[in-house]
DNA sequence: CTGAAACCTGAACCACCTTTCAAGTTTGTT
DNA sequence: AACAAACTTGAAAGGTGGTTCAGGTTTCAG
């Protein structure tokens, strides 16, 4: 959650007091935006949740595009460190996955505002929406190369099988975490029934 | 793409000269809300596209948020009618889904508009979002059903499995068919391997 | 043919929101 | 202590764009 690297993206404040009003903007960004929707949450709800005048926000986004720019590479990042720490290199390939799907579930019950951030940069900043999807992409591939080499999975995946992977998670984290539904199965029935497919596929044996 | 039926969508029109212009306005609104986005949109864009007066959008659409919602309805039919079409019934089970996602690549690729308005009907209209993807996940799910009734598919698929295949599809649409790049696999190959992927996992055999 | 309903027109209304700015206050350094 | 830079403030400028409306034109049933 931490935000205030960024000489790009927020004008870095040169004193404490500064360096408390940039935070308490980027929390009340968050949920703003996260309430509203990017456009019909306002600057001027912004500054009212954070408990500032409203000309404090230009000292330090030079616009509305800029601060949700800022959150959505920081929330990017917080999905990115929570997968992160969920696996362990002694996992097995399979079980990596699993964990991977276990941990996205949690994570996104409990952040539904990141995912939806997230989810309306495809429209108000296109490129790091894309530029989101395709790191994750990249870090499944990454790890279906790896399970091919230790022997665990079938040769020949690429690109294609990791899009197809990533999609089944952020489809299982929309429906079960996002709009969870009384008596839906617990994230450990989902996540080992999308295991079980990652495996073995759905065909009968006998095929 | 019709879309006079709508008694609750448009106010119906009576005249000949009126079922024209209702067509202009819902034509024309597609172009700009692909072209700008929900709220960069604007009705004078819309009404100056049709090439009628400002004041006539308010003789077939209450608001703004009215014209959408007629488009995502309408849309959202159109993609379940295509993906309809490209299924018979003499078809094995894993033959169906080959065909549905070959048949969901071919559309999203000739209607990227489509996939954008439904997509940022997440944010404008959450309720006819979801319903989109609630009536799709109960579709594939019933193609598991029979595919476990007639012995091709394993038993004890449902719901999970059949989010799982969607959100495969889905994000296999998005990354080769919305952001096609050169030198793409041709939506034939992305489709055989999907279909492998989903007939028999990518766990190696003797695991 | 005729009149009422349907439809069209575009200027104006209005509500709201981003952004600017000049004046005042606080912070931190010398 | 003293001063410059950092920061804060809220009123108001400046736009935008959805929506309304009163008056004119077209359609079509009787």
């Amino acid at each position: 959650m931490k935000a205030e690297q960024g000489a790009d993206l927020a004008k870095a404040p040169r004193t404490e007091r500064g360096r408390k009003t940039l935070r308490k903007l980027l929390d009340a960004a968050t949920r703003e935006f996260a309430g509203h929707g990017f456009h019909d949450a306002s600057i001027s709800g912004i500054t009212r949740r954070a408990g500032v005048a409203l000309g404090s926000f230009y000292t330090y986004f030079d616009s509305k595009d800029a601060i949700f720019r800022a959150l959505v590479s920081d929330m990017s990042e917080g999905v990115g460190r929570a997968a992160r720490q969920a696996l362990s290199p002694s996992m097995g390939a399979l079980e990596i996955e699993h964990a991977a799907l276990h941990a996205f579930l949690s994570f996104a019950s409990e952040n539904k505002e990141i995912y939806r951030i997230i989810d309306e940069a495809e429209f108000v900043d296109p490129d790091s929406y894309r530029a989101h999807y395709e790191t994750i992409g990249t870090r499944i591939e990454e790890r279906l190369k790896a399970g091919d080499d230790s022997g665990e999975f079938i040769s020949g995946l690429g690109a294609p099988e990791a899009w197809a992977v990533m999609g089944m998670n952020v489809f299982l984290g929309l429906r079960y975490a996002i709009w969870a539904r009384e008596g839906d199965p617990a994230f450990e029935e989902i996540a080992r029934r999308a295991n079980d497919l990652l495996a073995h596929g759905i065909a009968s044996s006998g095929d």
